[in-house]
DNA sequence: TATGCTAGAGAACGAACGTTCTCGATGCAA
DNA sequence: TTGCATCGAGAACGTTCGTTCTCTAGCATA
């Protein structure tokens, strides 16, 4: 077998795996076994488990921002942009595995014992938030509205996990709507940014 | 020493480390150490650990609902107990040992294996819900605000123990001031809700 | 066919877990 | 003082984990 696609089939395991019930819960023979990797293979690709967690979750972040990114091409208006990740959420909170943000899950689960583990969780937040912020200035917004629609989708990851409510990403989208005309309305109006009008 | 203050011994000590740790990461061993109660009289008291983590939960929830309630009554107003939520996190985020909802945590950590952390969990979440719910629906808002609140309050605790930002909760408040605004500019008023004028 | 080489299955190892057991010290009633 | 019940400290037990080691089967090459 081609140490390539073993590599993808032990990452592919084990996201599945430690997405469904947690990183501690799932041994190496566990993984070993849904992989169909021998353990030896495995320890030739991956130093340790620790060194797997982390590129599992990378992976995860690449793929949460190609999906991300797919829903936006979709948009042409920045705000159609911003609506389009409660789209998104709303599409992956009624998949039969849902079990919210890995990335919650795993920060609660190790972050405070495994500092790789907490700074992923870290970067993966931080670079959302940024994609974010960068929308909302493009929509003419002010800096106040990207963080309020960051908790907007953060709460209906946790949400919709918990209770087990996709409509979390309705109300979600429905607030961020409110949340994006009440700053458009009350913004100052920067000259460049008025349109001109023929005519 | 008494049962029942040996009994809380064990459950403050629990609290504190399965807050700051991990539930998983905290032995019985070093549980007994911090909490200066003999092993033997901890299984005396509990059955078992995952009687304790049930207990722990549940005085968790107990606290959260004084707190909140005790920031409401300082409001006389059911839209300055609603913006006190966001008030009651700020004060939270800020404390040294904050790392985020207990619940969301254990949660993520234990929540896919063992039944009754995932139950703990989503009963809290939803005695919350109901809670603004109350608070919104005296407020005269409609139905779609409270959902659009409590995600708010979710996203903010995930956001501020994650990215260590406590500001999330000034963007909560902010967020959440705009929502009830807008919600309550747009209801259909009913003929009681109307205060009567005088003159 | 003989000989290295590789790789997989799973045994083995040390550590850590939750839980139980042992044993010596202590306190109290008679 | 003696006998007895209780209790704490920590050893012990069985299990599970991450990781390493062993052993055997298969295969390419001379």
């Amino acid at each position: 077998m081609d140490d390539a696609t073993a590599r993808e089939l032990v990452l592919d395991a084990a996201d599945r795996l430690y997405y469904r019930r947690g990183i501690t819960a799932v041994g190496m023979d566990e993984l070993r076994t849904a992989a169909g990797v021998s353990l030896k293979k495995t320890y030739q690709l991956f130093p340790s488990k620790d060194v797997i967690v982390e590129q599992v979750l990378r992976r995860r972040n690449n793929a949460w921002t190609r999906g991300i990114l797919a829903r936006a091409e979709l948009e042409p208006t920045p705000r159609g942009k911003l609506l389009a990740i409660y789209d998104f959420l709303s599409d992956w909170f009624v998949e039969n595995d849902f079990r919210g943000c890995a990335f919650i899950n795993s920060f609660g689960e190790l972050g405070a014992t495994a500092p790789t583990v907490a700074q992923a969780a870290r970067d993966h937040k931080s670079s959302f938030q940024a994609y974010v912020a960068a929308l909302a200035q493009e929509a003419g917004a002010p800096s106040s509205l990207a963080p309020q629609l960051v908790l907007l989708a953060e709460g209906a990851q946790t949400t919709a996990a918990i209770l087990g409510t996709p409509d979390a990403a309705a109300h979600a989208r429905a607030a961020a709507s409110t949340l994006i005309d009440a700053s458009l309305s009350a913004r100052v109006v920067s000259p460049e940014a008025i349109p001109a009008e023929d005519g």
